[in-house]
DNA sequence: ACCTTCTTCTACAGAGCGTAGAACATTCAG
DNA sequence: CTGAATGTTCTACGCTCTGTAGAAGAAGGT
């Protein structure tokens, strides 16, 4: 998957907080009032520039019949996690043991929380 | 934790491949070794430098005592592996959420992978 | 003191990203 | 139907990162 820059990482913020299909003007404003500083807010031309890049890259589709296209996001907050997970752990030679350092290396709740996942998933 | 580029993660590579600390030489015949292409090598001083690169992003040191310094990677890659892992998890908003999503998409073998190390982890 | 070997410095080209004006397209009010 | 407003694409530029490596400097052996 390829990765994003800071400005597409906010966009893409935005899109899965609100998880609608918004406008570049929509987006535009949620990115001014997310930002810090209030007075740095970028030119819609750059909103739209990046969603261009976006949606080359498969994270973003658009409704072109709506006027002002309005953008989703293809994948969840959630669904774009998981998937970068298993693209590093594609990237390991040995799979397992990098599962065991990832174990071993999670929080007690977090544990349990894969204990709980598990057993939900053989239950099932 | 800083990206890698295509070179510098080849370099990572074969520094994980052979756990020992290298030479800039070393490592310029390993990865002319494993690329592809025979006839492409890089130089020593290209070597060099993505070292020098991969030692500012901390990813490796060097034994500048010895006079061809010797580099080794400060990770294992199972740990470099896990600390992704956890920096993309720690991007989510919704941990368990991404946990569940993860969860939901490794394969069968990896699930009782994962149950037995959870296992061992409880059991110590 | 030299020659060899090694390291650092400097440099450049290409790609990716943030940035946005200029130019083009579309819609809407009148 | 025509101009004004709004929206989209094209073009462009500077910055940073990466691959690439020669030039220059340092260190050691003979």
């Amino acid at each position: 998957m390829a990765s994003l820059g800071e400005l597409e990482r906010s966009v893409m913020e935005v899109l899965w907080s609100r998880d609608a299909a918004l406008t570049a003007n929509e987006l535009r404003d949620a990115l001014a009032l997310s930002a810090g500083e209030p007075g740095r807010a970028v030119a819609t031309t750059t909103v739209l520039t990046v969603l261009s890049r976006l949606e080359r890259k498969g994270f973003v589709t658009r409704a072109r019949e709506t006027r002002p296209h309005r953008y989703r996001s293809l994948l969840t907050r959630e669904e774009h996690t998981a998937e970068l997970m298993h693209e590093v752990l594609d990237r390991a030679s040995d799979r397992d043991a990098a599962l065991a350092r990832f174990v071993g290396t999670v929080s007690a709740g977090e544990a349990a929380t894969l204990r709980r996942l598990l057993d939900d998933l053989s239950r099932s």
